[in-house]
DNA sequence: TTTAGTAACAAAACAGATTGACCAAGAGTT
DNA sequence: AACTCTTGGTCAATCTGTTTTGTTACTAAA
C-alpha cells in the first residue's frame, strides 16, 4: 500500500496540510519543519497520489498531444519522434507528463471529447492539423488551453511555426541566383497550411525575379518519398533543371527518381528540400535544405502551453522561430559555380528577422 | 463549469449513485431508468471527471509506454511511431490512453518514480531497453504491471517479442543458399537483446553450414545509418560477398557506402535487412529484409497489458509473433541465380511456428 | 399471513490530496 | 499593558467519483 500525505503527516508529526505545504513550496511552513518533512518524504520514497491532487486542485500536469489521423507522412518521416522528443524534454524539465493521441479516424470524436471534457489533461498541443479540421472549433469552443503547431486559417489561437513562406522563397531565390532557370517544386499536402504557404513561397520568388509560373512544373505531393517519386517523374516530362521539394522526404523520393532516369543531381538538375532531418546530410549527394528547428518547435509549444496554462492568460500568443538555409551538395553546380566541398556553408536567414521573432507576441485576444 | 455526477443526478431525478451504475454499466439499474439516464448524459455531453474516477476506483485506464533514453535510432528509426501507432491503436479500442514518456537521462530516475509510484498509470509498456537498464528491476519491485517489448535475460516479465535470432538463422541460410560464400554482419547494439540475439542467429546458420566464423566479418552497428555505413567501411578491406544487416536503417548505411565505393548490390555484394520498414521496398535496390509486425507488436503489448490489468493475473505472459523473410532484389545474383523480378516473393518462415507463437504463453510465476 | 429473498434505488462513507478559515504565540507599537 | 501584525500551523470543507450499506417495495415460498 502507498505512503499517503497523513501517513507522512503522522510520521512527521504535523498536520497534512503542513506536508501539502511543503510539497507545493507555500512560503508558509518554517525552514526547519519544511527540512524535517523533506527529509521524510525523501526516506519514505513518498510521492503524492496525482488523481487525489488533480481532483483537489483541479490540474493535472499533464499535456496532451494530439496527432490527427490520415497524415502518411506519421511512419516515414522523423519530423514526428523530433517533435515528440523535444515536447516532452520541455514536460520532463517542468514536471509535466504527456499524454500521447494519436487519434484515429473511427475514434477521433470520442478522444477528443475525452481529452477536453474530462480533465485528463491540462492542455493540447495539436501537430499538422489539416485546414478546417473540427478538432480546431472544437478546442477553440472549449476552454482548454492548447497550441497549434503550423498556423490555421481563419484561426485565432496559440500558435507555434515557421516563416514557411519566407523561408522558402529564400531558397529558391538561391536556386534562381545559382543560375538555374526552369525551377520546379514538388508541394506538400495542400490541404495543409504548410504544404501551401511552401507553395506560395515558391511562386513569390519566381514572380519577384520575373520568371514566369509554369503550371507544369508544379506537382503535388505530401510529404512522403513516394510523393516525391511519382511527383518528380510527373515533372521530368517538362524538363525542370532544379526542383525545390517542400519535405526532405520528398527530395529523397525525387533522388531516387533522378538516378532511375540517369540524371545527375546537382549537375542535371539542383535540388532543395525542406527540414533538415538527419539524412539529409548523409544522402548522396548530401542536400541542401532549409532547416527547421524541430525540436525547438515541440519544446517551445510545451513551454508556451505550460506558460498559458500557469498564468491562465487569455491572449493569444504566436511563436515564429528562425530557418535556416543549409547549402550543401545538391545544388552545387559544377559549370555555373565551383564545386562546394564537403564542408556546409551555413547562410542564416535574415537576422533582423530571427531576432523578432525569437519573442512571443501577444495577438488580439 | 463541467457538469457533474451530481447535476446529472439532479436532472434525472435519481441519486448520484444510480448515474454512477449507469455509466460503470452495473446492472442493478432498471432498464428505464438507465436508457433516461443515459439520454440526459448524452444530451448534456456529460463525461466523468477522470481524476475523481481514478482517485475513487484506484485506476486511470491509462498505459504509460516508456522509452529509454540514449536510443541513437530513435529519431532515424520508423520503429518508435510505428510501434507507438500499434499501442495507440489498441489503447484508442479499449478506453485507454497513452502517456508517453521518452526519458532522459538527467530525469530518468524521477520520471520512472513518478509513474510508478504514483497511480498516474495502471501498467507500463517498455521499448527497447537496453541489457540491465535499472528500469527492470524497478518495475519488478514494484507492484505495477509491465510489459516489456524485446526479451531481457534473466527477467520474468511480461514479453512482447519475435524470435530474432531464429528468424536470422534463416535469412542467414537463405544467403547460403544463394552461392554468397563470404558472409559479413553489421550487428545491432550489444547492449540490447535484439542485437545479440540476430547476431547470434548469424553465427548459428555459419556454424551449422559448417562454414567457419570470422571475427573480422563482424562489425558492430546501432541501427544507425551511420553505424551501417561505418561498419560497411570497415568490413570492406575483409572483402564479404554478402552482408545482414541487423537493421533496414543499417542497410541502407551499407548501400550508402557500397555506392561510393562502386561496389554493385546484388551483384558485388548480396544484403539483407531486418524489420521491412517503408523505405525498404522503394530503396534501389529494393532490400531483402525480415519483416517484424512492429505495429502488431505494439498492440499485442498493449493487449497483453490491458489485460493483466484488468484480470490482475499474476503470471508472466510471453508472446512472440511471426516474422517473415521478404526476398526483394538485394539478394538477387544475376550470375547464381535467376534475376527476380519487381514482383515480391514472401516465404513464410517456418508455419508451426507462426501457430503456435500466436497463443499466449504462461511461464512461471 | 408471515418470512425470506431480491430488485431498484438512496444515503453515506470513502479515496487522498488542496486550500481557505481560523488560532496561538511571539514581535513590534504606542 | 493593551493592541495589532506576522509567523507557522491546525482544522475542516472541498473536489467528483465509486462502493458499501441501508431502505423500500415487491414477489415467491412456507
Amino acid at each position: 500500500m502507498p505512503l499517503t500525505l497523513e501517513d507522512i503527516a503522522k510520521i512527521s508529526g504535523v498536520s497534512r496540510s503542513t506536508v501539502s505545504r511543503v510539497i507545493n513550496r507555500d512560503r508558509r511552513v518554517s525552514p526547519v519543519t519544511r527540512e524535517r518533512v523533506l527529509k521524510i518524504i525523501e526516506d519514505y520514497n513518498f510521492y503524492p497520489n496525482l488523481a487525489a491532487r488533480g481532483l483537489a486542485s483541479g490540474h493535472t500536469n499533464v499535456l496532451g498531444v494530439v496527432i490527427p489521423a490520415g497524415v502518411p507522412s506519421l511512419f516515414t518521416d522523423p519530423y514526428f519522434p523530433i517533435l515528440l522528443q523535444g515536447v516532452s524534454t520541455a514536460c520532463n524539465r517542468q514536471d509535466y507528463s504527456v499524454m500521447l493521441s494519436i487519434s484515429d479516424v473511427k475514434f477521433e470524436k470520442r478522444l477528443v471529447g475525452r481529452l477536453v471534457q474530462n480533465h485528463l489533461v491540462d492542455g493540447v498541443i495539436v501537430a499538422s492539423t489539416l485546414i478546417g479540421d473540427p478538432i480546431q472549433t472544437t478546442l477553440a469552443n472549449s476552454d482548454l488551453p492548447f497550441v497549434i503547431i503550423g498556423r490555421q486559417p481563419n484561426l485565432v489561437a496559440n500558435v507555434i511555426d515557421v516563416d514557411n513562406r519566407q523561408a522558402v522563397h529564400q531558397a529558391t531565390d538561391f536556386l534562381i541566383k545559382q543560375g538555374y532557370t526552369r525551377i520546379a517544386t514538388i508541394t506538400g499536402p495542400l490541404n495543409q497550411m504548410a504544404g501551401v504557404d511552401r507553395l506560395e513561397g515558391y511562386k513569390d520568388a519566381l514572380i519577384s525575379a520575373g520568371m514566369k509560373l509554369d503550371p507544369r512544373l508544379i506537382a503535388e505531393g505530401n510529404f512522403t518519398e513516394a510523393g516525391g517519386y511519382f511527383g518528380m517523374k510527373a515533372l521530368l516530362q517538362f524538363m525542370p533543371d532544379a526542383v525545390f521539394a517542400a519535405s526532405d522526404v520528398t527530395a529523397m523520393g525525387a533522388i531516387r527518381c533522378l538516378n532511375e532516369a540517369g540524371l545527375r543531381v546537382p549537375d542535371d538538375i539542383g535540388l532543395i528540400g525542406f527540414d533538415d532531418i538527419p539524412a539529409s546530410s548523409t544522402v548522396t549527394p548530401s542536400l541542401t535544405t532549409i532547416r527547421q528547428p524541430i525540436q525547438g518547435m515541440g519544446e517551445a509549444a510545451a513551454n508556451l502551453l505550460i506558460e498559458i496554462i500557469e498564468s491562465g492568460s487569455k491572449e493569444s500568443h504566436c511563436i515564429s522561430l528562425p530557418t535556416e538555409l543549409v547549402i550543401r551538395n545538391s545544388t552545387a553546380r559544377v559549370n555555373h559555380n565551383q564545386q562546394l566541398k564537403d564542408e556546409e556553408i551555413v547562410q542564416t536567414m535574415i537576422k533582423e528577422e530571427i531576432e523578432n521573432s525569437l519573442l512571443t507576441r501577444p495577438v488580439q485576444s
